[in-house]
DNA sequence: AATGACGGTTCAAATAGTGAACCGCGTGGG
DNA sequence: CCCACGCGGTTCACTATTTGAACCGTCATT
């Protein structure tokens, strides 16, 4: 393991849950020395990744990741862009909206609308979501390149519940049947009982970078209410992609 | 240097105007060798905090960025919470208005409302303030512990401008006026023709976390003028730190 | 066809990383 | 009251990772 992907890696332990840790704490969560924990974590904060806490010693993200993500964020205006859409589609579906990112082979949440209902699904911001098993990830494969979805689905693919799809032959179907009619749809691929349809957000390029999608609780969900939700998500992905290449 | 140092150092090279660079050119401008480059940018890359563009093998910064820049964000909320102050006191004010955020022994700009007018001080988000010599960092110094204080007038003052204050005396003259009217005031400190107040805002424990400013040409700016700013800004950082502390 | 710049790879040499043992400190239980 | 424990932090001999000159194939330019 290189040094750099340790370092790394202790900026991942650092949760919603869990934001600021102690050294040994943290040490123990890496599976690291104590003595080479502490060494990456000055040399991450000389650098503003990773600040400490003066009173408690304990570790926190630094600021120099909200200025990175700046950055990256103007360059690459997607969640911006996209959150005013996905809060339409939130109201009009009455159902949790959530759009998500792509990178490094699986897909990042980027932002979360949570129904306004008590029997909701619940997604987390910073969720990494397969691209197999997933309405998100099905909407994406089919956005993407021949050769992209060959080599994903040439690898080994998990079952996240027993409803999950890992033959080949079914996934290339479903991204096939997603490609034809703009969006993808989900029966418990990924978490029990969640029913959930997506689209995929284009580049001005031609490539996908990201998906937006609907999850509702599977009991609420018919074939019909599941071709409305679709054409919603297909038309609120067009409006995200517009906006991306410049149109108001 | 640490190999974690040299990683890092890669992400700063991409900014605003470059937000994508080539292996042999990031190279160069981190003066290390391509091979070394590369290895860092892989690494990185393994953890989402670096992408590469497919068709142009470029390198850009990572969505990983986004999601850890929120998770720190969600529970650190300053710019969430301060955005629409900020903007309120550019509308105030007229002029541009922007707030920082400390870390590593200097100010971060986090964002930015600039003025309407034609003549106007520009800032950059991401831009790096030095305690002394900006009105935000006087300010800042101002709410900070003596110990703090103390600690950082040690060190050699750099001077940035003709009109830079950097004899101690004079800097900790500045602090106890800033600290005793609520703002601070820097003429020409950091950039030549720009005038600034600025006030800091608090955390609920206590402690500066960050600042608001309001920097104007001099042109525009007497002390009557700058009274009403200075007193403006106050009340903004006292909105912000009350909302920090729950307060709505 | 030759040139040069690009992204990417290799492997022996060299440098940076590692971790067991240590320190001083604060805390909570016996 | 004090002792044991866990905390953050430091040291230094040992070792594994990092390094970079030289390499490859590709592409655009001349």
């Amino acid at each position: 393991m290189s040094t750099v992907a340790k370092a790394v890696s202790l900026l991942e332990h650092f949760t919603l849950g869990e934001p600021e840790i102690g050294l040994s704490d943290i040490a123990r969560k890496a599976g690291l020395d104590k003595a080479t924990t502490r060494r990456l974590l000055v040399a991450l904060a000389g650098h503003r990744l990773i600040e400490q806490e003066p009173q408690s010693r304990r570790y926190r993200l630094g600021a120099g990741l909200s200025r990175l993500a700046r950055i990256r964020e103007a360059h690459f205006p997607f969640t911006r862009l996209a959150v005013p859409i996905v809060r339409e589609l939130a109201q009009e579906t009455g159902e949790t909206v959530h759009i998500s990112e792509f990178s490094a082979g699986a897909l990042l949440t980027a932002h979360v609308e949570l129904s306004a209902k008590a029997n909701r699904v619940n997604v987390d911001v910073g969720q990494v979501l397969p691209l197999h098993g997933t309405a998100s990830g099905i909407a994406f494969l089919a956005a993407s390149s021949d050769e992209a979805v060959k080599a994903y689905v040439e690898k080994p693919l998990q079952a996240f519940t027993q409803h999950t799809v890992t033959a080949r032959a079914k996934v290339l179907e479903a991204i096939r049947l997603a490609a034809a009619r703009g969006y993808s749809r989900s029966l418990q691929g990924y978490e029990e009982g969640v029913h959930s349809v997506a689209a995929a957000v284009i580049c001005p390029d031609g490539h996908p970078i990201g998906t937006i999608s609907v999850a509702s609780p599977i009991s609420r969900v018919d074939d019909a209410a599941a071709a409305a939700q679709g054409e919603a998500a297909c038309r609120a992905a067009r409006k995200i992609s517009a906006r991306l290449s410049g149109e108001a």
